[in-house]
Order: structure tokens, then sequence, then C-alpha cells
DNA sequence: AAATGCGCCTACCGATCGGTAGGTTGTGTT
DNA sequence: AACACAACCTACCGATCGGTAGGCGCATTT
């Protein structure tokens, strides 16, 4: 029932990779989060890179549970998408977690790329565009949209949307963010919407 | 005509903060890059901070151009607002830069939003805005469509496309790529346009 | 009872971090 | 000629970085 240390570490890597970054995050903020020593990290994680290979490793898992969990919702690719992107617009700690982590990797990527081996957020990707396509084919979607394209935009829509949070809420009172964010939301289903050859009321 | 060597350690250090982010970029490394040695740096900024607030407010009046170019290109809302995206969607490196930095600075701004006055990029904001407002108003949009979520909803889509590019250069053949690039300017623009009430062809 | 191995520790390493102190140029200004 | 000042420099600081070496306690195995 307890988590294990090694666990517990794993996922505090993750709360500060998500918050500060790979670089901005050293082993030994984690391990004291964890109350262990940095050495006692060391011991169930080999380095640094390892850990955060891990955390990414995780975080990819959470977002095909997204996937599976759309599939046994319906059968219908619309739904199924709809579903996905209602998950990953949750405001809830650790749903938006995975998102920045995953932002943070996008911009680090690009130095770390060369030495990793197939990108963790592939598959994922291919189950999103897989989506599309089958809507495609069962004459639910508009043959005429691009699958990457148009899924590319809800993810910028909703992740960029998600990183801002904080910043957002410093700029704006309480009441026109609740407004705004609602009509993000209105308009984010607006566009998934525009892919439907027969839109739906 | 020649730049000089403060001019030079900005430039570079704008290169490497949205590279590499703040934690991941040393003073050093920047003063390197302009055969300058790190106290040579510190010299013409007195801290890292500094340095960066100062990178901030470079990416902040260029963005604050592309306002102003806007502006004498037309009066028309419409295409003032067509005119900025076109700009920020440039896949130069100059251009992209600017883009990384500000998603960065979003990232981080979780932990440095305090201390920071008022934010740097909220007067961009708020001209997006006054556009769509205006737009609004001289009846050209859809009144029923909230402005900050609209803009937000541009914004997140070019640049989350504009962060993905190295990874989607690796995922990708150079010929689905320019796919993709293709299909998300027009979906941009459609995207874009469903704010009109009166749909120019 | 001896041996093994996991979990975690203290102690320490070289490298690098941001930053300070203070000196040395060269280039005007007076 | 004397001075001032900007534009750098070398040398150094304490703190922290990721990581290694080796030991201790405890549970399980033999």
């Amino acid at each position: 029932m307890s988590k294990t240390t090694r666990d517990k570490l794993l996922e505090q890597a993750h709360v500060l990779f998500a918050r500060k970054g790979f670089y901005g995050t050293s082993i030994n903020d984690v391990a004291a989060e964890v109350s262990v020593s940095k050495q006692g990290l060391l011991h169930h994680f080999p380095s640094k890179e390892k850990l955060y290979a891990e955390v990414l490793k995780g975080a990819a898992d959470q977002l095909m549970v997204m996937v599976e969990q759309a599939r046994q919702i319906s059968d219908n690719p619309q739904l199924q998408l709809q579903s996905i992107m209602q998950q990953m617009s949750r405001e809830e700690e650790e749903s938006i977690r995975v998102i920045l982590l995953l932002c943070r990797e996008l911009l680090d990527n690009r130095d770390r790329a060369e030495t990793a081996q197939q990108w963790f957020l592939k598959p994922f990707l291919t189950e999103l565009e897989t989506m599309v396509i089958n809507g495609q084919q069962q004459g639910l979607f508009d043959d005429g949209v691009h699958p990457l394209s148009y899924i590319y935009q809800l993810l910028g829509a909703i992740q960029y949307y998600l990183m801002s949070l904080p910043t957002l809420q410093q700029l704006y009172t309480a009441k026109q963010h609740k407004e705004h964010q609602q009509q993000h939301i209105r308009l984010l289903e607006l566009t998934m919407q525009r892919v439907l050859v027969d839109p739906v009321s």
C-alpha cells in the first residue's frame, strides 16, 4: 500500500523536472524532497539522465492510458478524440504536470535529440493520427484535413493554454480568467468539430 | 557599423537562453561565444538576471515592432492580425528564437513571477486583444468570440508548432514535414477567418 | 552461523556555477 | 602632462553540480 522510495523519487522527479526543467533541477533537490540522501537516489537511478528518461517513460505511459480510456468510451473516432482532448484539458496538478514536462522536452530535445533513441512521444502522436485517419475512412471527418496538422492545432491550443496558466492568473482577475477558461474550451470544441463532415449539434 | 561587444553579448545571450533556457545557460558560455571573458560580460551586465531581463526586453521590443509593421500595412484589424500571425509563423532562426524564448519564459515564469515587475509581454497581448475588440466594434468580427481566447488559440497553434519543429523534422521525412507545414498554415488561416462576420474569399 | 545482497549512508572528488577584488590597458579630456 | 573612465583582464571565492568509493545495518538465503 505504501509507495516505495523509488516510486516517491520518481514522482518528485516528475514534479521538479516539470516545474524547473532538466537543467534547473538537481538530483539533490529531488532526493531532499523524499528525505533521502543524494546517494540514496543514485542507488535507484544510476544517473540523472537515467532518472529523467524514466520520468519521461512514465509520462508517455500516462498519455497512452488516456488513449486506452478513450477507446473504452466509444468506437467513434470523434468521441475518442474528444475524450483525449478533454482529459488533457483538465486543470489538475498531476494532469498539467505531464503537459509541462512534454513542453520542456520539446524545447530541450533539440540538444538531446541525437542521443535519444526513438522519441518517447511518437507512439502517442501516431495513435492520435490513426484516430483521425479512421474517422476520415469512416466518412465522419472531412478528407481534406491533414491529420497531423489538425492534431497539432488542438495540442498546441491546449498545451499553450496550460503552460500559460500561472502567468494568466497573474495578469487577469479571477473573474476574467474564469471567462477566458470557459471560452477557451468552447473555441477548442469548435475547432475540433470543424473536421466533421456532418456536425453534431 | 560594427556591433559593440555589448550588443554581441546581448545577441548571443538571446540565442543561448532561447536554446537552453535560463538555468541551462551559463554566462561563461555566452561570453565565450563572443570571445570575451566572463568578467568582460559582467562588466556590461552586473548579473545574470539583469542580462536575462535585457534579453527579454529586446524580445518584447521585437514583438512590438511586429505590431507597428502590422499597423502600417492596413487600418483593417483583420489584415493587421493576419500580418502579425504571418510574421510570427516565419520559420527563420531569429524569428523562431523570440518564440522559443517566450515559451521558456512562460514555463519558468512560475518561479520568477513574484519577483518580476509588470510582465514583459502584457503590452503585446493587450495590443492583440485591442485589435480583435476593434474588429468587433467595426462589425468585422463576430461579437460572440472572446478576444483573449481567440488570440490564445492562434498563438498556441503557432508557437507550439514552432517549438516542435526540430522534433518534427526528426520524426518525419522532409516531404511529410513540408506537407505538414503547408497544412498547418492553411488550418491557421481557417481558424483566423472563423472570427469574421463576412468571410473574405 | 556464515554469506549474500539490498537500501541507504558519510565522505569526498573534480568541474562548474555566479560573482568579487583589483589590476592593466587604451582613449579621450582638461 | 595629469587625470578620468570605459573596457577589458587574471586570480580567486564559496556554493553547488553530478558522480565515485566504500562502509553500515538488516533481511534473506545457504
